[in-house]
Order: C-alpha cells, then structure tokens, then sequence
DNA sequence: ATAAAATTTTAAGTTAGTCTAAAATTGTCT
DNA sequence: AGACAATTTTAGACTAACTTAAAATTTTAT
C-alpha cells in the first residue's frame, strides 16, 4: 500500500478525539483506563489500538506510561472538532434541531473527510465562533476564539450577565436550562446567594425569578455586563 | 445480541443499493459478478456476503441463480436514494457545489441514520421533487415522482424542450455539459439532424448554437415543449 | 451433445477491531 | 520495604469484510 499513514478510520479518529479530551483536563497525558472508559470499550483494546496507532505518529507511547499527542494528532483533533461544531450549529440554526438533540448526529458528520465541504459549510454559517453550546469553533488552522467568561457560580448577589457556553453538554442539563428559560444569550442577574446550599436566587431576562442549584451554577458560563 | 437483523451496516448498505441498481437495468435480479464490478470488490466476496445478509431477510438468494429483493430490502435502497438525493440539493443549492461535485460526499451522508435529520432537510430544502442531476426524490414512504420525459435524441427537428435531467452521472459528461452551457432548466431546440453520424445541431437557451452527439443526446432527458 | 468458456462458489488466509482471562507492572498504604 | 490494589499489557480467540486460488456449476458454441 501506498497511502498508508495517511487516512484515520472512523475508529481511529475516536481515539485521537478521546486522547484529546482526556489530555485537555489532565494535564497533557491520557492513562488506558480513562481512553476505555471514554470509548465504552476495554482497557485490552484500547492497548492493542495505541500500539498499532501511535506508528501513525499521531501520539507517543510508551508502555504504562500513557500518551500524548504530536503536533500531527493535535491538527487532527482539532479538525474534528472544527466539524464537529460547524455540523452542530447547521443542524440547530438551519435545521430548527433542540441543542440537546445534536451531539449524535454531529459525531457521525464529523467524519466525513472533505476540506471543501467544511469550508462551504463554514461560509453558509456566516463563519461562526462558536457552536450552540458556546463552545468556540477552531479555525481551519487550528485556532481558537478565547472568551473572557465567568461561571455562574462566581457572580456575587447583585451582579449579573449574559449566558455564553455551558461546562455540562447533558441532554438533561440542557433540557433543564430549555424549562428554565435559559439559552445562550439569556441575561441572568443574581438575586440573592443562599448560603445553606450554596444555590442562588436570580432573575431570567428580566422577568422570571429561579433558585438555581451550585451544580448547575459552576456549568454555566457567563459574560459579566 | 437482541438487536440483530436490525441495522445494516455501511458495507451492508452499499451492497442493498448495488442491488437495487442493477435490478433496476436487468429485469430484476442481480448476479454476483455485477454486484462486484458495482462495488470495485471480488466475487468470491460478494458470494459471502451474500449468505450472510441474505439471512437478514433485505433479498432472496439461491445459489448460482442471482438475488432479488423483498419488500424489506426495496424499502431500504429507496431510504437510501432520498439521503443521497436530498443531501445532493443541500450541496448543490445550499454550498454551492457544482452538480458534478456532489456524489462522492452525498455516498458519504446517505449513512447517516435518522429520520428526523432527514425530514428536517426535506423541509429545510422546501420539499424538493427532484435533485440536481433531475432525478425524482422518493418520499419518505417511497414514493416517487414521476415525469413525462424523452431523450433529446428522440425530439425531432424544428422541436424544443427543457432539459430536465440527466442519464449519465459521470463527472467528464457533466463538466461537457457545463461547457454547452447546459443544465436543468435550460431550453434546447433542434435546428437539424445530421445523418451522418446520428448528432444534431442545437440552439441552447434560444441563443447558442452547438452540436451534439448523439451519444451525448441520448442521455439527456427533456421536457417538450 | 459435449467441450470450452464464463460464472459462481468454496477453501484458506488476512486485517481491523473487538473480547476475556491471565500475567506483568506500577502505585499505595502501613 | 513489603503486600495488596489498581492499572496495563499479553495471549488467544472472535467477527466482518476482504483477498487469491481452486473447485463446482451453468452457459455458450460448434
């Protein structure tokens, strides 16, 4: 063969994502176990995989000792979620989808592999920054809008601001803020904090008062006005 | 497994359509050696394949004798062929892709499994009848639209008509046809027929005069007028 | 009607990705 | 530092989809 080491399959490209998203909270190393658990598959796998991917030069390994990625897989990650959340803002703004309703469908898009297709999508988007979940959406080459935002949860009683990402992508979650009345853009100002359960007391857009969880107050990001 | 005979598999899909495609040509049935040339595989693979999906009950099998399909496997190809064919109108007249662009992308997305995805890009697309080479989208029960249609060869001269579809999907004939300045909706009346080798003399979108082949008229579907 | 040609199937083997069970290594706790 | 726990790897086996080569069957042609 030769076109090898060039194309990922389907499977591969899950586990670049997987060591991408593991790697991204600790610490720039992804242990076996966390790469199974993430994959719904077994450790065994997961090792035979490393293996055999890391002579695509997409991450390095090194027996019991976990991987981390090369510039090669960090390109490819980032791809993937450049697709991922273009695909997720045409189903929600083009096709009237719920944001809880798109992470599946988007993790089947995402794979088809066309540069031309992503670019013409990106240009009938009208190139947005981020995605329905506020997450931001990389450029072709990699790079990221980086947002001043806030949790919730460090607003003090009397401040306020608008919702611009969640932490959480639960459907539940998600549908919980939809019957809360909370979206991205929605303008929450906190009332009150109550100390017993750490949950606060704010008003919605100007006109609905909520007690809202700390659970759900450290998911929500805000932009302080 | 409990969900087995369920799903179908992308390989598995592509051999459903295969099948459908070629019974459509043949009266009926398909043998294995055009299911591999279809597919660009071997026939010993196409006979174990075969054995194996025919259990799923998608089309009947009797060795040495071909297959046809049951109601379930018809079902299935015509699913196929709206994907394929909705997602060709959102490439086309959504991103701007040319109509020789699309096939390969449209193979990709016509995998992707739900029907809610689906009929919110039916009506996202306003419900189109037809997809950008001119062939009729089936209905989500599989119906199709059927339309009064003849070959440019078969008009006569002094006759006219609009093009309204295509027989031939390769790439080469519609980049040639593109270069005539021919594409669905275009008017096309024919001034003379030349004997000699069976092409005509044409006078597209009453301002043009071209000849074309006969190969070329005979794969060229027309409305007349 | 039988030989040659074409088609189809069988047999045996490959690869990617998965699994379970067992062995090896590393980490933790007193 | 030694023992138990947790993690990771190895070993062996499975399935889906593919391959080539050989055998079986059907079709065609004289």
């Amino acid at each position: 063969m030769l076109v090898k080491h060039i194309m990922a399959t389907e499977t591969e490209e899950n586990y670049i994502k997987a060591i991408y998203k593991i790697t991204e909270k600790n610490q720039g190393s992804a242990n076996t176990n966390a790469i199974a658990a993430h994959l719904s598959t077994s450790p065994a796998s997961v090792t035979d995989m490393l293996k055999r991917l890391s002579e695509k030069q997409y991450f390095h390994y090194e027996k019991y000792k976990g991987v981390y990625l090369t510039s090669k897989g960090i390109k490819l990650a980032t791809t993937l979620l450049r697709r991922h959340r273009l695909w997720e803002v045409f189903l929600v703004d083009k096709l009237g989808f719920a944001w809880d309703q798109v992470h599946e469908l988007a993790e089947k898009l995402e794979h088809i592999d066309s540069d031309n297709l992503i670019q013409r999508l990106d240009d009938f988007l009208g190139n947005p920054k981020y995605d329905p979940h506020g997450d931001p959406i990389p450029t072709a080459d990699g790079k990221f809008t980086i947002r001043n935002q806030v949790t919730l949860q460090s607003l003090s009683k009397g401040e306020s601001g608008i919702v611009v990402g969640v932490r959480e992508h639960d459907s539940s979650f998600l549908q919980y803020l939809d019957i809360l009345g909370i979206n991205l853009g929605t303008s929450i100002e906190v009332l009150s904090n109550i100390d017993y359960d750490h949950s606060k007391k704010v008003l919605v857009d100007n006109s609905i008062e909520h007690i809202i969880t700390q659970n759900a107050s450290v998911n929500l990001f805000m932009k302080k006005r």
